[in-house]
DNA sequence: CCGGAGACCTGATAGC
DNA sequence: TGCTATCAGGTCTCCG
């Protein structure tokens, strides 16, 4: 579900947890798939700190407290974190509760994709998860000339390129067939045929095409609300993911879908060059 | 080592 | 109405 503007949306929207306490923490039990057992223990010790601050690396968020413990969360597919009232009927499928006075932060996801996990702050680039990232799309920016030593002798297409989390931290399916056609360019292209120019015009279209959705508050297909259950407006103003059929938005040629490593894969046949 | 396919889950929706 | 098949924003693991 969630993609570099959706967690970030997610961020922005967390910061009312701020300065709050952790009173208490509840878990369901439930593992999730991405680590297998329960983070019960782990969560333990988040208990009696109190919430200093809210970062983002890629697609995973990184709650900060005064203690050396970091709440690490990954929304997967499904995942949602709300602030809501201690007396909000509880979603189905929520998995953890923090206790913060009045109200509590709460992890749901039916399918079960996401993670949660606690770390130790000076220690948190060691975690598996965050130790392959590449550089934030966002917060880093894309050097072009990495991006494209990247590429070099890489003969994935170009959007398993662009989804690959250790070469840019942050593009998702949806962003990855946005990205190629703002930047002209097929998603079955091989990576190794980028040129300098390409790369810097992909890296560029990959910024835009974010900066655009987090302005709309990301993109609600389907599951995706922010940290105070709104969805994002951006599903209205996608170039060509979801839209098979119909017109370019640059040239008016339909819109076609294929299936790319199982995902679905929208581009321009005419204007988006192999 | 690399790239692609399948697995992991539940729920919504389309089609019969 | 009700059943079945398909699909979904992510990542990991296995296989050739």
């Amino acid at each position: 579900m969630p993609e570099l503007p959706e967690v970030e949306t997610v961020r922005r929207t967390l910061t009312p947890a701020i300065g709050g306490t952790i009173a208490a923490v509840w878990d369901s039990g439930m593992g999730l798939h991405m680590q297998r057992k329960p983070p019960r223990a782990a969560l333990k010790k988040l208990v009696g700190a109190t919430i200093t601050g809210i970062r983002r690396i890629g697609k995973y968020l990184l709650v900060d407290t005064d203690g050396p413990s970091t709440l690490l969360v990954h929304l997967g597919m499904t995942g949602r974190l709300r602030i809501q009232a201690k007396g909000d009927p509880r979603a189905k499928h929520t998995h953890v509760v923090f206790a913060l006075g009045a109200r509590e932060l709460r992890f749901s996801d039916p399918r079960r994709f996401g993670q949660v996990d606690v770390v130790t702050r000076a220690k948190e680039r060691a975690h598996p998860a965050l130790a392959v990232l590449g550089p934030d799309a966002l917060t880093d920016g894309i050097d072009v000339t990495a991006f494209h030593a990247r590429a070099r002798g890489k003969k994935a297409m170009l959007k398993a390129f662009v989804l690959d989390q250790s070469v840019i931290a942050g593009v998702g399916n949806i962003y990855a067939s946005e990205a190629l056609w703002r930047a002209k360019l097929r998603p079955t292209t091989r990576a190794h045929r980028l040129t300098l120019d390409r790369a810097s015009v992909l890296a560029a279209a990959i910024r835009e095409v974010f900066e655009h959705a987090l302005e709309k508050g990301g993109t609600s297909l389907r599951d995706f609300v922010d940290a105070d259950g709104a969805e994002g407006e951006n599903a209205d103003y996608l170039w060509v993911y979801d839209r098979e059929g119909l017109p370019c938005p640059r040239c008016q040629t339909p819109i076609k879908r294929t299936v790319l490593q199982g995902r679905a894969t929208y581009f321009c046949p005419t204007c988006q060059t192999p």
